[in-house]
DNA sequence: AGCACGCCGACT
DNA sequence: GTCGGCGTGCTC
């Protein structure tokens, strides 16, 4: 990531008496104001101002544009009593909107991201003792006065309680001066995380990694160790040296609904739980975190993607855990990688930058072999547990019976890890069950109308799925196409299928199936992993939402059923995510003292990701990784951007692609882009949408950007045609 | 994102 | 005749 290829919003020459401002809606520019006279609000103010009949908050981002005239200038309303967004903020949604060619306004919302952060904040009232003598000193008056004896200010429902009366009883007194209201500040839902409480004993690997990290010194480094050589631990001390310098640290999580684990683990190092950011929170914990991110008082943030946009007053640390999770890839909306913009983030703010994992991604290698990165290895497993073995099923051999799935020599492990009072685990990363529904008399497959993709049977529920849109229907009584009945045929496994099979083939044991569909909430979450742990399961089948972060400590084996899954498709990280999520689900086996075993079921042992999978060899896939995207001139070795056009009418959007077509740039800034397409997009339609797209690929060293700005300079965008514009892809779907 | 304007179908 | 459906376009 190189900042030469963001380029600053285009301010324009100095214009007194007005100022650019910012506003949080899909806008490419900042829109000019009037100032009040005598007011002069500095960058970053946050101001309201009026926009068509209504009025907003925006952002004062700089000076006017004299070329806006005069007479069209509406005037600033106020001045907001906010601390102002502060200058690295300001330049990282300029960086963040140029790189990714976005709205900056978009990505201002991203940074306000609360409608009503900047409301003053509303104060609950609480009451201490007033007069006493101010009314007679019933029974009940006397034990509300003892109740606030002892110091804390409570509010009316809180001191109803503790005093065992009415709340009539407060109001009563409260109204006769017995008792004195105070404003309680709002209630904080996250702590002060204390950097000096004692951590746990660190071993030599980790006390060396905790050297280096401690010295906070600004670059970007790659904290790689196997699961369980104690990452957390070793990251969570540069926290505290940060905290010690009273600065604020981030840690991007890819998924941060699954990290009760992870939080405990904070809270047990800094004695208070960190302020979490994502989508769950309430409005009230949003406004109440935002101000204090803003104001600085919220020292250390956990969060997923979108924290990276909160306003903070003095970051001194950015951590992103699992850095190699497509999670983090930011898909809709403003598309952006918030690894990458992390990397940004912490070069503008000159402040070290931490990439955690196990399975670092091929990007983050590569900047280490070249020197941009520095790496710290964590080579010792925690308890001092082996790796479990990998054994690879070659299913062209091992033949499972029709129909079914698990191979014989996978059924027989699965019965010795179930006797030798262990626990076993069959990963399938496929919800529902099938995959695939088609008409046995007139081959009709069963698809959904919006998308191009396969309804997937959910039997559970009885319905047909899109994964892709969310469409559900009925199954249907017979078949749309030919109207027999009854002559539905399932095609491939999913879990729910799996499910059948193992209960079948292990009717004894006691099965627990995990998937996003039965898990539902954290609450549930939590409540199916104790079974586990307690040992009330013999056996778990599950899709990829059991590889995430979660402890088996008697799990003895574990069975991939399906390990060429997510090989096929040609995406382009697609060797490498199978590599990262299988060797994420295989280390679920044998963490605590008993040995585990990996079996992994392919139709293909040969090819490097299944080799390296089994003997423990990440470093070679990498290299043969790397070597195939050298040749061809892939990330990150050669720059992606895609273009894809959708519209409503399938007609249209062709059309406006050929007229893309006939304009793609060349000369100067064509040197070193070479464009493909348009082609139908992966998913050729989606949410009713056709889709084409456009794939340019560029050398490292030259960036898309301009060569884009070029091309979609004077395009018009007729009708409900929409462009998205996506730099550096990671799905191709 | 709102909130207008605008241009077609079913109502008091 | 007009009420209202939501497609389209603008907001300094």
């Amino acid at each position: 990531m190189d900042s030469e290829t963001a380029s600053s919003l285009p301010i324009g020459p100095e214009a007194p008496g007005r100022a650019s401002v910012l506003i949080p809606l899909a806008l490419f520019t900042a829109y000019d104001y009037a100032l009040p006279d005598g007011f002069t609000p500095p960058p970053g103010a946050f101001v309201s101002v009026p926009l068509g009949r209504r009025s907003v908050t925006g952002v004062v981002w700089g000076d006017g544009d004299l070329r806006i005239d005069a007479t069209k200038l509406k005037q600033i309303e106020a001045a907001l009593p906010v601390p102002a967004l502060p200058d690295i903020s300001r330049r990282f949604i300029e960086w963040v909107a140029a790189y990714n060619m976005a709205p900056i306004g978009s990505v201002l919302r991203m940074a306000m991201s609360v409608p009503d952060a900047l409301e003053p904040e509303r104060e609950t009232k609480a009451w201490t003792i007033g007069d006493r003598t101010a009314g007679k000193l019933t029974e009940a008056r006397a034990r509300v006065i003892a109740a606030l004896e002892d110091g804390a200010p409570l509010t009316t429902g809180d001191l109803a309680d503790s005093a065992g009366c009415t709340p009539g009883v407060v109001a009563e007194m409260a109204r006769r001066g017995m008792l004195r209201a105070v404003a309680l500040p709002a209630r904080r839902p996250f702590g002060v995380p204390d950097p000096d409480r004692k951590g746990p004993a660190l071993s030599e690997a980790q006390q060396r990694a905790v050297d280096a990290l401690v010295a906070l010194e600004p670059g970007v480094t790659l904290l790689n160790g196997v699961t369980g050589s104690g990452k957390t631990e070793v990251y969570f001390e540069a926290i505290a040296a940060c905290l010690r310098q009273g600065r604020q640290a981030l840690v991007l999580l890819p998924e941060i609904a699954l990290s009760a684990q992870w939080l405990g683990r904070f809270a047990e190092r800094f004695g208070a739980p960190p302020a979490q950011w994502h989508s769950e929170l309430t409005g009230l914990e949003r406004r109440v975190t935002w101000r204090a991110v803003l104001d600085g008082e919220a020292k250390v943030i956990v969060g997923a993607r979108s924290a990276l946009f909160l306003p903070y007053r003095d970051l001194g640390l950015i951590i992103v855990d699992e850095e190699h999770e497509s999670a983090f890839k930011q898909e809709d909306g403003v598309i952006y990688q918030a690894r990458d913009m992390a990397v940004v983030r912490g070069h503008l703010a000159k402040i070290p930058v931490i990439l955690a994992s196990a399975t670092p991604s091929l990007e983050t290698v590569v900047n280490v072999d070249q020197g941009r990165y520095r790496a710290l290895h964590l080579p010792d497993r925690h308890g001092g547990a082996e790796l479990p073995p990998v054994t690879l099923i070659d299913l062209r051999r091992d033949k499972p019976e029709r129909q079914q799935w698990l191979s014989p020599s996978l059924i027989r492990a699965v019965h010795e890890a179930i006797a030798s009072e262990g626990q076993a685990l069959l990963f399938l990363n496929r919800r529902g069950y099938a995959p695939l529904t088609l008409c046995r008399d007139c081959g009709h497959r069963m698809q959904c109308p919006s998308c191009t993709a396969w309804l997937v049977e959910h039997r559970y529920s009885a319905r047909l799925q899109c994964h892709h849109c969310g469409y559900q229907t009925q199954m249907p009584p017979a078949c749309p196409a030919c109207g027999h009945s009854g002559t539905f045929a399932a095609c491939g496994p999913g879990v729910e299928r799996l499910a059948e099979e193992a209960a079948l083939l292990f009717p004894q044991a006691r099965r627990l199936i995990i998937t996003s569909d039965t898990v539902g909430g954290p609450k549930k979450t939590t409540e199916l992993i104790k079974m586990v742990t307690e040992r009330a399961v013999d056996l778990i089948i599950g899709t990829q939402i059991i590889a995430k972060g979660h402890h088996f400590p008697h799990l003895t084996l574990v069975g991939v059923v399906d390990a060429d899954l997510g090989l096929s498709g040609g995406d382009l990280r697609a060797a490498e995510r199978t590599y990262q999520l299988l060797h994420q689900v295989a280390g679920r086996a044998g963490r605590a003292e008993k040995p585990g075993r990996v079996l992994l079921q392919t139709y293909d042992p040969d090819r490097p990701v299944m080799q390296a999978l089994k003997d423990h060899d990440q470093t070679r896939f990498l290299r043969l990784e790397e070597e195939d995207r050298r040749v061809a001139g892939m990330p990150p070795f050669g720059r992606l951007a895609a273009l894809i056009v959708s519209g409503r009418d399938e007609a249209a959007v062709e059309s406006q692609v050929r007229i893309m077509a006939a304009a793609i740039p060349r000369g100067d800034i064509a040197a070193g882009v070479s464009v493909l397409g348009p082609a139908p997009a992966p998913l050729a339609m989606l949410r009713g949408r056709h889709r084409r797209r456009f794939l340019i690929k560029c050398r490292r060293e030259t960036a898309p950007q301009p060569f884009l700005r070029a091309w979609l300079r004077g395009l018009k965008w007729p009708g409900d045609l929409k462009l998205q514009i996506d730099i550096d892809p990671y799905s191709f779907l």
